[in-house]
RNA sequence: GGGCCGGUAGCUCAGUCGGUAGAGCAUUUGACUUUUAAUCAAAGGGUCCCGGGUUCGAGUCCCGGCCGGCUCACCA
């Protein structure tokens, strides 16, 4: 690698124009470098005949004989420099044109405004503060490629300033939702990532080995059963928002890591998520974002609350006929192969109609949509509506087609909660979690509890149609 | 995992019927004191993703592989 690139023309240019400034009394690397402002900050308090220092890396670079124009760009904002030979004198400006495109530079001088109008810092010093060895991709295509984006992100932020606004607004949600919660007495917490079982939700885990305890850990796939043991210590309301792991396939929607947040409230039920989520969402809308409409894969979201409620009977028999759930199996099955579902041999009549709920009407749920009242072989770790033991007191927030949240009147019946584990432990071989049964028995209150997926709520928030577009750093294959 | 599409200069992309590898930006040299896709003149720059095959001759056709994108399926 280190081979082919000293073998790049490119690099080898700038090399010797390092050198040269080196020989000319200017260190390729230099040292920190006290600013005035960043350059967003000097935009906004712009003065005309005020002496200022900025520094950044030079992204465009107009060299003339006598003079020079170049941008310099800090990450928050691009500035306009005027070089002039008859301020800086001769060595000085001719060092000044050894300068390459990606070179970080600090300077200090003058702000004025241009003939043109443009904002401008004519400058009477400057000072390298480090060599760039390698060119920046192209001025007005930036950096194209999706693969190299990925794979060097570094790049990608400094050539397609919409990618670092993206991920500037990622940390401002992020940000925002912890205000929210604070403020409302929710205590953030931390949970382990390393589980010696891996519960709270139906996932394959990564395997890790602890030398100290010769023992294999998961990372976990949810922090689930920890919170609730922190609810029955008597923290009674209080969230984590950190990264989950899930060994599965990766796509469009999913990243082996993501960042979920679970939000968990005593004496609360799933209407008190409810009402937060929409309230958190609003808030974050407006706040951030300035709107309540945002474009996503193709359609209009509209996050003016409240947001549509319907139960999953409900919503089935909209779609699929009044008497949908006086039909037979067969005619079920039929209903099926008529909307191209395919369903597998031996499911039985709900199985049908959730599958054809999954592929065909899950997907035309566009406007936020709280899916309520759900069969309760769906849900296996929520209390069941008090007015039906078949159905369980739950939510599933749809928007834009996609689930992004889940929130549930969670179950706090200790001896209930075992015989589930036990009938899952049958099918997946899995273990049972004692330690969290245990804290169960000692008894804990009612409990609304919610999760989101917050690389999905930012795909959303930003327009991102691929989850690789709200993480930095996306898990590819090596390149070798 | 299946199907479709893509990988050519640092970047963005062309490349016809199989016949000497192209453009713009960038780079280098020269001119130029209000440019902003600066301009003008000239020059240099290639493992055509990798490996086989067909052919007098392969960026191009065939086979295999790698990486990526889209999509379907699976998983949940």
């Amino acid at each position: 690698m280190s081979q082919e690139l000293s073998e790049n023309e490119y690099r080898n240019q700038r090399i010797q124009n390092m050198e040269q400034l080196e020989a000319a009394g200017y260190p390729a690397f230099g040292k920190a470098f006290e600013r005035t402002a960043r350059l967003d900050e000097l935009h906004a308090s712009f003065e005309e005949g005020r002496g200022v220092k900025a520094c950044g890396r030079i992204v465009a670079m107009r060299k003339m004989g006598k003079m020079a124009f170049a941008h310099l760009n800090d990450g928050s904002a691009k500035f306009q420099l005027m070089v002039k030979k008859d301020i800086l004198g001769d060595e000085i400006f001719a060092a000044f044109k050894l300068l390459d495109l990606g070179d970080i530079i600090g300077v200090e001088g003058e702000m004025i405004v241009t003939q043109t109008g443009e904002p401008t810092i004519r400058i009477a010093s400057w000072t390298l503060l480090s060599k760039a060895l390698l060119p920046l991709p192209e001025k007005w295509h930036g950096l194209q490629d999706v693969e190299t984006r990925y794979r060097q992100r570094s790049l990608d932020l400094i050539a397609n300033p919409d990618v670092m606004e993206v991920f500037k607004k990622r940390t401002a949600v992020m940000r925002a939702i912890r205000a929210y919660l604070d403020a409302r007495g929710y205590y953030e917490v931390e949970t382990p990532m390393l589980q010696q079982i891996a519960g709270g939700a139906a996932a394959k885990p990564f395997m890790a080995h602890y030398n100290a305890l010769d023992i294999d850990v998961f990372m976990r796939i949810a922090p689930e059963l920890y919170l609730k043991r922190l609810i029955v210590g008597g923290m009674d309301r209080v969230y984590e928002m950190n990264r989950n792991f899930r060994n599965e396939g990766l796509d469009r929607t999913h990243n082996p890591e993501f960042t979920a947040l679970e939000i968990y409230q005593a004496y609360g039920d799933m209407r008190t998520m409810q009402e937060l989520i929409q309230g958190m969402f609003t808030h974050l809308a407006e706040t951030i974002f300035g709107k309540m409409e945002f474009e996503w894969m193709g359609n209009t979201i509209d996050l003016r609350t409240p947001w549509r409620e319907v139960a999953y009977h409900d919503l089935i028999r909209e779609h699929l006929g009044a008497d949908w759930f006086e039909r037979s199996l067969e005619e079920a099955v039929a209903k099926a192969e008529e909307l191209e579902v395919f369903i597998e041999k031996g499911m039985d009549f709900k199985q049908v109609t959730h599958e054809i709920y999954d592929k065909t009407i899950e997907g035309s749920l566009i406007q936020p949509t709280f899916i309520t009242r759900l069969p309760k072989e769906l849900v296996p770790l929520a209390n069941h509506c008090p007015d039906d033991p078949d159905l369980v007191d739950v939510f599933e927030l749809i928007i834009g087609g996609k689930e992004i949240a889940p929130a549930y009147s969670e179950l706090n019946n200790p001896l209930e909660q075992r015989k589930r584990f036990e009938e899952q432990a049958k099918g997946d071989g899995g273990k049972i979690d004692e330690e969290f049964l245990v804290a169960l028995e000692y008894g804990m209150p009612p409990t609304g509890g919610m999760g989101i997926g917050i690389d999905r709520l930012l795909m959303l928030l930003t327009g991102s149609d691929a989850i690789r577009d709200v993480i930095l750093f996306p898990q590819l294959k090596p390149k070798s």
